[in-house]
DNA sequence: AATTATTTTTAGATTTGTCTAAAATTATTT
DNA sequence: AAATAATTTTAGACAAATCTAAAAATAATT
């Protein structure tokens, strides 16, 4: 079913979905924080919510988006996370000033935009801050990933994902000889330039810059 | 001044921007058509918008917009037509799909997203059904557009505008090869159809029918 | 377990943008 | 210039989203 949703109610969708988890229901409090509202706005918009089978909701007892707030929840932040990938990569903005445009952009509606503008970008899985983008399913990237920015000295991972399709990466990927699958372990790391120093598959030793490593995703074993 | 409008302001600035002329006035029944809304709603929004000084009104009289009026006018379709440029330019979209998109990005209020776009855009110009687009400090470009038909031969010009965006006369381009921004010079009219020979690019010459010559406008450079 | 404190909900008011119906003004006809 | 028609404005009502203040329910404390 597709809903028309104001984006009051698609930001209300939004914070639960990020404050929720597997046990605890959400409390009318924490979202009245969230959106720097009160309670009481909370209450009313949580009745309209229920009455739209979007959230699961007993008086006093708290709250939880059922699947179908969570299906809308992801595609409000897959436009989002693309919107911020557009602005840092293509527009040329710093990652910490995105937030504010991307929470106005991501009340566009219109699906075929937004696939578009995937494509676009050349299907990235990882925004600007490192978290992860729906895919056009609505399906998240595996997320015992980290950014190979974030991988301890001296310990080996598997490299499982790039932060995007761009051609730009692509040829410097072959140039340096490695992607998906890329065995790889951090030898070194310079504070000054945030660059790094790996090995790879266990042979060549290579050097790799703040920048590229913030577009490659690890996995690690243990 | 800075003022912040909502959409549903913008949405009667803009409109009331393509109504006005020279010497007439704008009446409420014209906006109200434009807006497919009453004319009770367009009086109520002129006393908001009078008082904002946006808009020259008294009752009765009908209303223009102010000076400041005319310059959020041309921001917002500033914004417009960027979106819509970027939307057939980078997402691939066809020109005829772009406007409602675009009516919803250009209410979107960022002065750096914008300058920004223009920038990654590279100035154009034009957008994609060949209406002008304002330059960052709200000025036009200049619109010596004449209807090909009047091009005189053997004189070089640039295709800046077509006149409707109906999907036949966009086929019949498509296969022609000839769109917004091609170079175009005549090479022979023929009075008994009013038909003409024209080269495009400097390439290939190709026969263009009087009813497609009127609805093709081109810039000259001197 | 009773009291107090906290959280949540309801009740009622406000703002924005809309509408219908009626009144006021202007334009057109006869 | 009077009567009729058309346009424009006002008055009053409504829906969405918000707020404050008070009531209801739950949680914490003694």
């Amino acid at each position: 079913m597709i809903q028309n949703l104001s984006p009051t109610e698609e930001n209300y969708i939004k914070i639960i979905y990020h404050l929720q988890n597997e046990d605890e229901n959400v409390t009318t409090n924490e979202v009245a924080a969230g959106l720097n509202t009160t309670a009481a706005s909370v209450s009313d918009m949580l009745k309209k919510l229920k009455k739209k089978n979007i959230v699961n909701y007993e008086k006093y007892k708290g709250f939880k988006l059922s699947n179908e707030g969570k299906r809308i929840a992801l595609n409000i932040i897959r436009k989002h996370r693309l919107w911020e990938y557009f602005l840092v990569e293509k527009l040329q903005f710093g990652w910490d000033e995105v937030h504010a445009i991307a929470e106005e952009l991501e009340h566009i509606n219109s699906k075929k935009l937004i696939d578009h503008l995937d494509t676009f970008l050349g299907n990235p899985k990882f925004d600007p801050h490192g978290d992860p983008i729906p895919d056009i399913h609505g399906k998240l990237p595996l997320q015992n990933q980290i950014s190979l920015q974030t991988l301890p000295e001296k310990v080996e991972a598997t490299i499982t994902a790039v932060g995007s399709q761009s051609s730009e990466l692509l040829e410097l990927l072959n140039f340096k000889k490695i992607g998906i699958g890329s065995l790889i372990e951090i030898k070194k790391k310079f504070p000054f330039d945030q660059s790094i120093e790996v090995k790879i598959n266990h042979k060549n030793t290579i050097q790799i810059s703040h920048e590229l490593a913030q577009s490659l995703f690890v996995t690690t074993y243990n």
